[in-house]
DNA sequence: ATTCATATCCAAAGCGCTTTGGGAAGATGA
DNA sequence: TCATCTTCCCAAAGCGCTTTGGATATGAAT
């Protein structure tokens, strides 16, 4: 069922069925509802890419995933913000199309997308420090919003954030006041904004309470159970080992766990752990009483509201470029406790 | 830069430039070269809306998410399914597109892309026992394939499926050979139709050994990690507790290990674990040596080859349905061993 | 020299929609 | 009664591509 059959059922033209469809006043209420009335019974909907090709809208979104060509990684918190996104996208009328991509070839998925006019704009995802994308994406002329930020990036661009830098100097902060000292932080890998920005949240902390930064209680790599496991691992192993462990998701705050118990020790009392937690659909941190102390912030929520955020910008080209930067908020689980004595 | 540009720039008609980038035999070798010289150099690429509204085809799969409504919950391996399936798109030049929507009406939204001929077919995600997807797409006359079968469904379609029945009768048999004769089962939801076809995998290997089915050691719920924390605890609280565990994903296995050390038993010798292992990115079973004994099958490998089988099927459309049974591997790690003396 | 393939190219129609620029009633006011 | 607005509707152009149905030239065959 297209329009023209529609509109021949209805004996009206084409353009007054358009135009009662789209809400257009010159049509008066009476056939209005019958063309409604019609098109539901018929169960006609406009095709999207005729309808795109005469507005010049792609009436979609582009995500581009980038997979770390490296280590075949796709981002667990992916499908959370995916799932936020997608509810404002369907909210507004728009689909969202998805480009799977090593993260090599990522610019040209951009030149594609554009030349192809597939989308109306693009998110983000995965910012890396002085990320090149973004003065690519500027120079493409394709609007589109980052999840995240990338620190060194010149040209202006529409943000939302977790203000990691705060979260991680807070959770620092709550250490020391526990009186931790040996204070260990498994980032992210060290080319990820986000890391940058959680590890000087973490310095900073250290530095104003006096405590000298010790890079061995510092790694950053692939967030895995498998990587924080190592990695606690290892520093238990040490003469000086880390009485406390700043994880940065809660997939590797699983590995430090495990290590932690596999040692004999119990977690939030001879080590304490804090966790970033993305709040994912799947890993739960625990179900009543958070098991890891942590500090929170939904991905999927992000998803919605960056979404939105994108979607405004494309429909007001004029407006100044937004950005947002969402506080995480510190959750005290159990995992967390006093420094044990030193003796 | 469009068609109508490219073409008054090489002096040819749009026809001849559209055939010579299309490969149509009409054009001789020398402007062939030259239209496809031009094209790389003003980076023209046909717009996907314009060539879809003239060839009939959207170029596009539609992926449907469907988050359930009571848990709010995203299917942790859709990431590294779609990872794979964005492969094979990106090397025959489709689109993915994704729809996430609440389960409660999915059905509207399958309807929607048919009638706004937003893609040329579709990939049927989480299939539960009879589910009415299926027929009704099957009407719909979209094409579609899916990931898993639905047990009790009558009317053919395509899928991929791994051998979910044979790797948990195969996983139960192991555990037996241990001496194992407390096996619990931590599974999916009850309703989907894979965690229906392990339970039968479980049962018939318990049956053919003379093992009773104990209906107490059997949980079925979504597979987070805090689930497979309480049921593994809550079991092993029993008179009788489970000598082994398997369980259906890797995240809730992660939860049973947590509940089998809090207890102070030790994975491996007092409680064995088998697990189903989907090869998700960002949780492998361990670096070199596997942690869990794992029924293995790559649910991106699952994505490559089901995209693969949708385009054949919307390529030839008279060609009979595929399917494909993928086999797990047993793979054998440290969390398994013989059943412990009784005394 | 004439005929007929063959190799190259082109004009124009059509895909299903939106939107511009009217046009024909009916309502309104003088 | 007549001119003037509204109100409501329509024909046709255009979005950027593919594809049908020729047209023209070239060379081989007669």
């Amino acid at each position: 069922m297209n329009l023209k059959e529609l509109s021949q059922k209805l004996g009206l033209s084409q353009t007054t069925v358009s135009r009662a469809l789209n809400g257009y006043p010159e049509v008066s209420q009476s056939t209005r509802r019958r063309v409604e009335e019609a098109a539901r019974t018929f169960n006609y909907r406009p095709s999207t890419r005729a309808k795109g090709l005469a507005t010049g809208q792609a009436l979609a979104i582009g995500h581009v995933i980038p997979v770390s060509s490296k280590h075949e990684m796709v981002n667990p918190i992916f499908g959370d913000f995916i799932a936020g996104a997608g509810e404002t996208y369907a909210r507004h009328g728009y689909e969202m199309m998805l480009t799977i991509v090593d993260d090599a070839n990522e610019l040209q998925v951009y030149d594609g997308l554009k030349s192809r006019r597939a989308v109306d704009g693009v998110i983000l995802h995965a910012p890396r420090m002085d990320d090149m994308r973004i003065p690519h994406l500027h120079k493409l002329g394709l609007p589109f919003a980052v999840h995240g930020r990338a620190s060194g990036c010149q040209v202006p661009y529409a943000w939302l954030d977790v203000n990691n830098r705060r979260a991680f100097h807070r959770a620092t902060d709550f250490l020391i006041d526990l009186g931790h000292t040996r204070i260990a932080l498994i980032n992210g890998l060290e080319d990820m904004d986000f890391a940058h920005r959680r590890r000087d949240g973490y310095s900073t902390s250290l530095l104003a309470h006096h405590i000298p930064i010790d890079t061995s209680l510092m790694r950053s790599g692939e967030m895995t159970e498998d990587f924080g496991y190592q990695s606690t691992r290892d520093m238990l192993q040490k003469a000086d080992p880390p009485t406390a462990v700043l994880a940065s998701s809660l997939i590797s705050a699983l590995g430090v766990r495990r290590a932690i118990e596999e040692r004999g020790l119990v977690m939030g009392k001879d080590v304490s752990v804090i966790t970033h937690d993305d709040v994912l659909s799947y890993l739960q941190n625990g179900s009543d009483v958070p098991i890891f102390t942590a500090t929170r912030s939904s991905v999927r929520e992000a998803g919605r509201r960056l979404a939105e955020m994108l979607l405004i910008s494309i429909a007001e080209p004029d407006r100044p470029l937004q950005n947002a930067l969402l506080e995480a908020e510190l959750m005290v689980g159990s995992s967390t406790g006093p420094a044990p004595r030193k003796d």
